[in-house]
DNA sequence: GCTACTATCTATAAACC
DNA sequence: TGGTTTATAGATAGTAG
């Protein structure tokens, strides 16, 4: 997507992958974004960059977006309208409602004497206990991608204490490789067991 | 990117919301892939869409690549290589109803003649919205965890090469360690620069 | 839900601040 | 490190099957 092709393999150049990574990791960022709207999706997006940064996008609450967008088409069908409508339009918002609570709305609105006051009031009721609610889930959501991070970091530093350890490993077979040149080339051939030789070589 | 602008706003048409869904996030998967392998860092991606499904993309394979080397290099246990091989790759969940319910009560509340629709019946499709809802949720939480499971598999994974490597060094050493015993017993003290024997015995 | 085909739009590589 | 700019590669909307 630029002046030239380029080839998807690790780019070698130090400031030239750094250049890609933040245009990319921008348009990524973007795309997911974009994505999570036009799709009405849920989308999270880590980018662990090599020096600890973590670069994130979180799209968690695109599921209550779609209630709240539901609702909204719902609420544009009729405005205007008497009681009993208004009413069917708090039924249309509340898709967390309880049970209980529209079957008490239904009691009411078949009485003669509605009141409305007390409707609103639970109408109000619901969507208080309602942001509380997708507050809670947001927060669960998050902690859940917490737990991700967590573990990616986690995950991180064991793959640097296994490289740390082989590198180890690689470095004492060469001494011992080194060690055993000086030996064989120190010691006269006629004191060394052949057989005792190979196998001691079979370690490394 | 195509033959019209588009708007970033949810697209309403639900077929060709679907058919940029399935176009859009094939795209972010490649863009994500593409950052990782490019900047050389990790990167995670999780889709949750309406119908319940998690698309996923991570680039720990990097973790996958070191366990194979690692494993390669001690070529013992085909068993750990195996369970590391499928760990990559989107998971697909088939059932679920959400998105139909969704757009069954779409059609019927969109319906001119809607007022007839009882409260009963509507209290019954918002219990069904309901339930399908939680059930999303659950499985969305679910799939979370999948997520964390996978990276504590991971971990421990990580953990038990470390070991590995761990005994690896200390068997090498003890290894080491005998053989000087052994040649310093085997071998006239005279044929032994004590100066180097002892820088020798220093990478113990 | 795909795949294929364009016409177009968008992202971005390179170069320069 | 982060903005420009510009030429070009790549993504994708619309469409058809």
């Amino acid at each position: 997507m630029g002046r030239k092709k380029v080839e998807i393999k690790r780019i070698e150049d130090k400031s030239s992958r750094q250049a890609t990574f933040s245009k990319r990791r921008n348009g990524l960022m973007k795309k997911s974004k974009q994505l999570s709207v036009l799709c009405d999706v849920d989308v999270v997006v880590l980018v662990f960059s090599s020096r600890e940064r973590l670069f994130e996008f979180s799209s968690t609450n695109s599921l209550t977006g779609v209630i709240r967008r539901y609702n909204n088409h719902m609420k544009a069908e009729d405005k205007v309208s008497a009681e009993v409508d208004d009413t069917e339009e708090s039924k249309y918002a509340s898709f967390m409602t309880m049970e209980e609570l529209l079957q008490t709305a239904e009691k009411k609105l078949e009485e003669p004497d509605v009141d409305d006051l007390s409707i609103t009031d639970l109408v109000h009721l619901e969507n208080q206990v309602e942001t509380a609610l997708t507050q809670t889930r947001f927060r669960k959501t998050h902690l859940l991608i917490e737990s991700i991070k967590n573990f990616h970091d986690k995950e991180k530093q064991l793959i640097e204490e296994n490289k740390v350890l082989e590198d180890d490993i690689g470095t004492i077979k060469n001494r011992e490789e080194n060690e055993m040149a000086m030996n064989l080339n120190n010691i006269a051939p006629t004191h060394m067991d052949s057989g005792q030789q190979r196998e001691t070589l079979n370690f490394l």
